[in-house]
DNA sequence: TCCACTTTGACCGAGAGCTTCACGGGCGCA
DNA sequence: TGCGCCCGTGAAGCTCTCGGTCAAAGTGGA
């Protein structure tokens, strides 16, 4: 199970537009791409999905940008995953075999314990510099 | 984020070799493909994997099979994981631009947790008809 | 009107995942 | 010893998604 680089790099360019909260300013496109290091036109679509998605603004013409759609404390990371991935743990719901309903059942559970976790890691965490401090359970 | 068939085919024989954990049988590739609707050819590899990953052992020629290697209650979700996909969350450690170390932390931080969560479900929970109960944090 | 910027959509190469096939090789039993 | 069973191994298609590119159209401000 590996992370999507496209998932990164939502994470990283909604980071600096956390950082632009507040203030009157809109982020660009080619000021994401080049300070968060992403590939500008890939960088276009992931942006369209994320406005899309209900989690940014944009404005166009000259004097547009791009802006958080709320305040950094009210995007987790879970509505971050679900708008780029779609499913936080997408699960085969076959349930083939004998034993198929129960893994699934098990999946089902982890999914729901993750989905718990995600929604605890808001914007503005990703806003500060890194830290020292230990997760908690 | 989608877990992938192989991994669902690996719970779904090790619960059935679970079962069958405590008596002399060993499982058959043909009699686990067919009860847990796997493809046998496909199913050769999976299990050459957790065999590999120390999670089953296997017997040759003619009276031969597989059986588990622990006891069903001394494997774990993240053991079966951690051997079929290489790693519970793999994350991009470039930690590229402005936030890339951020949240590279953020993801790791994720990724801590969801390993001790995983931890929890021991073979032997897939070994039991599926219930109703509810999970708990 | 012109320019800057967003928006849309089609396209593609590479690689991973799933599956199948073919054949080699140890083991038990007659 | 030889036969049949079953594991072991490698390779080879096939499909699908992902990461990334390109071109053109829409939109609003100066």
């Amino acid at each position: 199970m590996k992370l999507s680089v496209k998932v990164d790099y939502a994470c990283r360019v909604l980071a600096r537009m956390a950082r632009l909260h507040g203030t009157d300013a809109l982020a660009h496109i080619e000021e994401l791409a080049r300070i968060e290091v992403v590939p500008a036109n890939y960088l276009v679509q992931i942006l369209t999905e994320l406005r899309n998605g209900g989690l940014i603004t944009s404005r166009r013409g000259k004097q547009g940008g791009y802006a958080l759609a709320r305040a950094p404390q009210e995007i987790t990371l879970y509505d971050i995953v679900r708008v780029i991935e779609g499913d936080l743990l997408e699960i085969n719901m076959a349930s083939e075999g004998q034993s198929g309903r129960r893994v699934s059942q098990i999946w089902a559970e982890v999914r729901a314990r993750m989905e718990i976790l995600c929604k605890d890691y808001t914007l503005d965490k990703f806003a500060t510099k890194p830290t020292d401090e230990m997760y908690y359970i």
